[in-house]
DNA sequence: GAGCACTGC
């Protein structure tokens, strides 16, 4: 009576499509037996069901499969049912289905467990950090964040407890997805019985392919069936969007600001109602169009005064970020004016026309320099596609792209480049570390980063004392470090705080490092926001003012009010004392004494010294306009304008980080001494060059 | 006296 395939059932049909995959041809999805309920109706009406035969075909009889799934194929949602309801899950065995962000790993689980009607964190459970809802023997599909998944893998490096692993949004190609893929790849050669499924939007499931497909073979004797087959299946699911029509520019763009405003008001002039979407580069661009757009409005007259103009980007304000998602009035059209957080993160509804600039900030790194900035560069062609479909939501929509059809085709990547590629790879490169993977530079990666950048990365870990004379991890401090989910550098400073009894003020200085900003975006008021920051800087530099700002905010009771009233962002601080806490907790598990040092300020900078002595500048003899040189590296730097210790100047600093703009700014500054410099990495400032006047 | 695409453990 079940219409699912199982083992041993006749074949569904199977046809090669001409990109030499495996497609399967669509089945009738009205035979089905499938509960009456609605919500299995709803089910039955996603383009993946179509394939639910199909998918547990390939998945029984291929180590590999491959989606290729459009937004709204339902795939995400659907497969880890099918699968379950198969019998993936027998026997205590889970199926995990990760995703590259949080709040579509909850989103996710707890609309399985409303279709599958059973509680979240039972039979459907997520993980993600700070957050497990999962019950161990009993959840049976679990989502988590694909950091979770590697993370587990340093406890359990098969992953023996999954039976099948989804991959979700592979396509976006973030470094954490990147590094399960490769270490996917190897688990298989111990576990034949484990399957993958690599769902990705775009096409290129060919290169996916061919990375899967050179797994060795699992040895066995001659003729005897070996388990699933090595090469991966591809399988196609189409999307549920609407169609969207795509008006290219006739000739190429100078002013995009400009460009995107007029292209908007003609759109508001000719076109039936519907909301617009905007993407553009960043806060400036976006502060600039909306500025532009309403100055344009205010002179246009009668037409224009149903437009809402809305910027979006995540550094907006949590209250300024919920407009967007309110309903537009009838007789009006919201214009959002957006970053890429539209194009992945936040999906509006009732967008019906997409204005892409063609252009996004991207990161990007230089090994030589060691240092991570951010330029303005050409999308690729999967990210205008991606645009386009935001119009295609609720009915058929209309994309205007600022840029011409024949550089669509002609200049534009098929793909952007994987972060891997784009980045400082020190964490990554300790996690592998940890996972016993000893030939970095051996690894078989999805998208190998540059030699430079994986040396540099081994550099730095050695200047740490995280890894051995071998590039081995050194015990105990580089498991400590790989065990800590922090940058190294940070986490090497909280070791060292334990030795120096500062551990308390460091681990708070830690969690503020890794959130983006304490302070309230700075726009608007900031005269104000400077003279809030006086009432807590410290003259030891950025580090000891934020414990400082901490203080404050819990001798306030944890207060919103108190918060707003210093220009401190509330939403931030909640985010520091959770992140804390978690550190503490790993602190404990790794024998780290907690313990505070009160007002001893010292052994705190002492301590942060230990981590980021590699940041270590000095100032030019004589320099009237603050120029500081590296010590490593002789680079010209400057401290930033936020720091407190701009205009101060002292003689010798370390920074958390630096921005490259005009000049090269220091980011979160502390004074030191150079003595600590030789006393924290002597090996480190050892054979400095007689040029440079080091450590007297 | 200047600027922060977006995630994640």
């Amino acid at each position: 009576m079940s219409q699912f395939w199982k083992p041993g059932a006749e074949k569904p049909r199977l046809l090669d499509d001409e990109e030499g995959g495996v497609l399967f041809l669509a089945a009738s999805a009205s035979s089905s037996r499938l509960g009456h309920s609605s919500i299995q109706k709803q089910r039955q009406r996603l383009p993946v069901y179509k394939y639910r035969t199909a998918i547990l075909y390939l998945v029984e009889t291929h180590a590999t499969t491959i989606i290729v799934g459009e937004t709204g194929s339902g795939k995400t949602t659907q497969i880890p049912q099918y699968l379950k309801e198969a019998g993936w899950a027998d026997g205590g065995r889970v199926i995990a289905c990760t995703q590259p962000r949080r709040l579509a790993v909850q989103a996710v689980a707890s609309r399985v467990a409303e279709e599958m009607g059973v509680k979240l964190g039972e039979e459907v459970g997520y993980t993600i950090r700070f957050e497990n809802l999962t019950n161990t023997g009993v959840t049976m599909i679990k989502f988590l964040t694909d950091g979770v998944l590697l993370k587990e893998m340093m406890d359990d490096p098969l992953l023996s407890k999954y039976s099948v692993i989804m991959v979700d949004e592979a396509h976006e190609r973030s470094i954490s997805t990147d590094i399960l893929l490769g270490l996917l790849k190897k688990i298989q050669q111990r576990r034949p019985e484990l399957r993958l499924i690599i769902s990705s939007a775009t096409i290129e499931a060919k290169s996916m392919a061919a990375f899967f497909q050179t797994s060795k073979k699992h040895r066995g004797m001659e003729g005897e069936v070996l388990g699933p087959r090595i090469e991966p299946a591809i399988l196609s699911v189409e999307g549920r969007g609407f169609n969207v029509q795509i008006h290219y520019v006739e000739g190429p763009v100078s002013n995009y600001v400009q460009a995107v405003v007029s292209t908007v008001l003609l759109i508001h002039d000719r076109e039936p109602m519907g909301d617009i979407l905007v993407f553009l580069t960043g806060q400036d661009d976006i502060d600039a169009a909306v500025k532009l757009l309403t100055e344009e409005v205010q002179n246009c007259g009668r037409n224009s005064l149903g437009l809402i103009i809305l910027p979006l980007y995540s550094g907006l304000p949590r209250a300024e970020q919920e407009l967007i998602f309110a309903p537009t009035p009838r007789g009006k059209r919201k214009v959002v004016i957006s970053t890429n957080i539209a194009e992945t993160s936040l999906t509006l509804e009732g967008v019906v026309y997409v204005v892409d600039s063609g252009f996004s900030k991207q990161r990007s790194y230089n090994p030589l320099s060691d240092i991570e900035n951010l330029v303005v560069a050409p999308i690729s062609k999967a990210s205008a596609r991606q645009r386009a479909g935001r119009a295609g939501r609720v009915r058929p929509g209309k994309c205007y792209r600022l840029y011409t059809e024949e550089y669509f085709i002609n200049e534009m990547s098929a793909e952007g480049i994987p972060e891997m590629q784009r980045s400082n790879l020190v964490s990554c490169v300790i996690q592998l570390k940890a996972l016993g993977i000893d030939n970095i530079l051996g690894f078989d990666w999805p998208a190998p980063p540059s030699p430079e950048a994986m040396v540099r990365a081994l550099e730095v870990l050695y200047s740490l004392g995280v890894l051995d004379d071998d590039a081995k991890l050194t015990s105990p401090a580089g498991f400590q470090v790989a065990e800590i989910a922090l940058d190294p550098m940070i986490s090497k400073m909280i070791l060292s705080s334990s030795e120096l009894g500062c551990s308390e003020e460091i681990i708070t200085i830690a969690a503020v490092l890794s959130i983006q900003s304490v302070w309230v975006s700075g726009r608007g008021a900031q005269k104000e926001l400077d003279e809030a920051k006086l009432r807590f800087a410290a003259a030891e530099g950025d580090h000891v003012t934020f414990l400082n700002v901490y203080k404050g905010f819990l001798q306030s009771g944890k207060s919103p009010q108190w918060c707003h009233k210093n220009y401190i962002n509330y939403q931030a601080m909640k985010k520091v004392i959770e992140i804390r806490e978690q550190l503490k907790r790993t602190a404990q598990r790794l024998g780290i004494v907690l313990k505070s040092c009160e007002t001893d300020m010292l052994v705190v900078r002492k301590a942060i010294t230990a981590g980021f002595f590699a940041n270590a500048c000095r100032l030019e003899a004589f320099s009237h306009n603050g120029k500081y040189r590296t010590i490593r590296g002789s680079q010209e730097v400057y401290i930033h304008p936020s720091s407190v210790l701009f205009r101060v100047n002292p003689k010798w600093v370390i920074y958390h980080s630096l921005v490259s703009t005009d000049r090269r700014y220091m980011r979160n500054v502390t004074s030191v001494e150079p003595s600590w410099l030789r006393e924290a990495a002597p090996h480190y400032y050892k054979h400095q060059p007689p040029s440079n006047p080091m450590l007297h």
